[in-house]
DNA sequence: AGGGAGAGCTAAATCGATTTAGTTGAGCAA
DNA sequence: TTGCTCAACTAAATCGATTTAGCTCTCCCT
């Protein structure tokens, strides 16, 4: 029965292929050559000397056949695949997800597609999805809070990465600055006993936003105790991280009037743990987050944060990839990309209670 | 010295073309055919005959040159391209990429890599990006949340979709299970006056939710206030949304004891009307959210919910995907899998106040 | 000596487009 | 009638793999 459907399409010349119509096909029925339906589809200068009645034949059959190119076979012919690659640590956190849809945004009106792949911090799958996406001819990478270290002969973005590889932008938050607004406010409002979350140490800005906060401290004349620092442990999205955190930092029993974490999710755990522990937020301690991510604003109470301009910075991810695709790699590309945070105040930090000051400093 | 190195490599025969490495060069550079290079490197049974000996030096050429098979021709020579396209509303705001993470695991492990495209809810991209995607030759769709009417050659999977398309799979949430749930909840707490936050007329879930829940309250002996019904309106995946409808609610006068919401980020909004408005939850009111979102639990108060099994949703979709893919559009497939709600109780809800109950009631 | 078997390869077709380098026939001038 | 130009096409190469259908030896058996 099969064999029988076979001959009668081949007889018919109108062999399916699984509903796809290829440009064959469509030049068969038309009783013309591929080139002639290629070069009118493509609007090809070559096809001037065709008239008007066969294109709109053309058009017509294309369209009624519901022609659509092989976007593999048109691909390999013309070496672009319009597609890149995208890299992130995790999907799900809302942090990853903002860039993207930054970098989303900027690519597909351009005409390409991406590919995602999360490696979920696993060494592995950080070294191997470069190449797979490579194999796949991506024309370019990015990579988002994510060590590279491969050397591909693609264009690379690094969006908040601290990468030094040859062939990589880096785009990346002024960190100095970012913990300077944050300090510089809680000075302002007479903190000094202040704790702080650092981030897990796989993730790149880590060590970098920790340096630009001690840096910051010295230079408003702030000093960092050790027992008030903390750090991020685990790979979990959730706040819960920050939650086990702020714990630690509270169960050392060092007094502190001031909280400023990694990020907003963590911040959020951390808010609950010092109501857990009977302290109240901003009355007796002050909080301060990172990133801005949707929800900061509708915490209780809102969370004063430092902002990362997040759906930017994929933006000029794409951005800047696309135009080193279009550059090609011979020409000039900048190293390095800075964005600018921005302070948001809202009702999670407020003047350093006088009283835990006093304590706090006797 | 780049074109004296040009030259070089021409006269060699061992142009880099970008630091690409062909089959052909490779077999070039060996000796030897690249039927037999292929044979050997995909370790096809008709190698058997080859000599181990050769086979090592092939190998290790592969190797020494970092040759990496172009996917684009091999998939177009294999009619596969171990794609699939996932299309989402929008990516930022937590539920598509809940469900994506879901996809993504699944898809990976096997060999699989996705395509993203989100539409914002634009009519004309909802309509275009399966067309775009079907000329990549993605060997499947996942939609997620977005209505799905072109009737492509290929495997759909609809994830939380009133999708009835030939050739499509429907994955959604036991909806009335759900209602039941969250309206059982508040009733056994005394709850009368009920107010509900719709999702925006956009959302595939939407009327089948609130089917379900009026179903539900009928059932229960509940009854539903139309002005106690308000709607999200716009598509930005912020809390602002509850807010505004929340307040809508509130500006009503119309008294009410608890909130039952479309989903948690517009809990968390409307959360903070109330408070605005001077009424404290769970004390005045208690509010319910939908699908548990990460940062659900660390709400102050923590949100009650109905737990939507985002991830498993992804996952199911994926594995769904595969099988339909590799069972081929002839076999028989599944038209609807449906996934079971959880109530996840926390302190937004509580009993009724009397008090407060009486007031509404008088 | 002739034939068969198997080892160790390769030529060429194929996937579905694009594109270069033509070919064919009509019309027209000299 | 020859030669030229131009309109309207087309054959075939190409991208980089996979795969079918051989091909050429050598060795061994009878």
């Amino acid at each position: 029965m099969p064999q029988k459907r076979n001959t009668a399409d081949r007889e018919q010349n109108t062999r399916e292929t699984d509903g796809r119509v290829s440009l064959k096909m469509l030049a068969d029925k038309l009783g013309l050559s591929t080139t002639t339906v290629s070069l009118v589809l493509n609007d090809s200068p070559a096809a001037s000397a065709i008239p008007q009645q066969t294109k709109d034949r053309v058009f017509a059959a294309a369209k009624f056949l519901n022609y659509r190119p092989n976007y593999l076979a048109k691909s390999l012919r013309a070496q672009r695949s319009f597609t890149v690659g995208v890299i992130v640590p995790e999907l799900s956190d809302g942090y990853s997800a903002m860039v993207l849809s930054g970098v989303e945004d900027y690519l597909l009106k351009a005409g390409y597609f991406y590919f995602v792949a999360s490696h979920r911090h696993q060494t592995k799958l950080i070294e191997e999805y470069p190449h797979m996406l490579f194999e796949r001819r991506v024309e370019g990478l990015i990579v988002i809070d994510t060590p590279y270290t491969q050397n591909l002969q693609i264009p690379v973005v690094a969006i908040s990465g601290s990468v030094n590889a040859d062939g990589v932008t880096s785009i990346a938050l002024d960190h100095e600055k970012a913990a300077m607004l944050a300090l510089q406010h809680l000075k302002d409002f007479g903190h000094r006993r202040i704790a702080f979350i650092k981030g897990q140490t796989f993730s790149s800005d880590t060590a970098i936003r920790w340096k630009a906060i001690t840096k910051a401290a010295k230079k408003l004349g702030l000093t960092i105790q050790s027992k008030l620092v903390s750090q991020l442990e685990g790979n979990s999205p959730s706040p819960e991280l920050g939650y086990v955190a702020a714990q630690g930092i509270i169960a050392t029993g060092a007094p502190f009037t001031a909280l400023f974490t990694f990020n907003d999710v963590s911040a959020i755990g951390a808010a609950r743990a010092l109501r857990e522990a009977g302290l109240s937020v901003p009355e007796d301690v002050s909080i301060i987050g990172f990133d801005d991510v949707y929800s900061a604003a509708y915490q209780n109470p809102p969370l004063t944060t430092v902002r990362q301009p997040l759906w930017q910075m994929g933006k000029l991810g794409a951005d800047t990839i696309l135009k080193r695709i279009t550059t090609g790699s011979n020409g000039p590309y900048p190293k390095r990309l800075t964005v600018e945070p921005e302070l948001v105040i809202r009702q999670s930090t407020a003047i350093a209670p006088s009283a835990n000051f006093k304590k706090a400093t006797r």
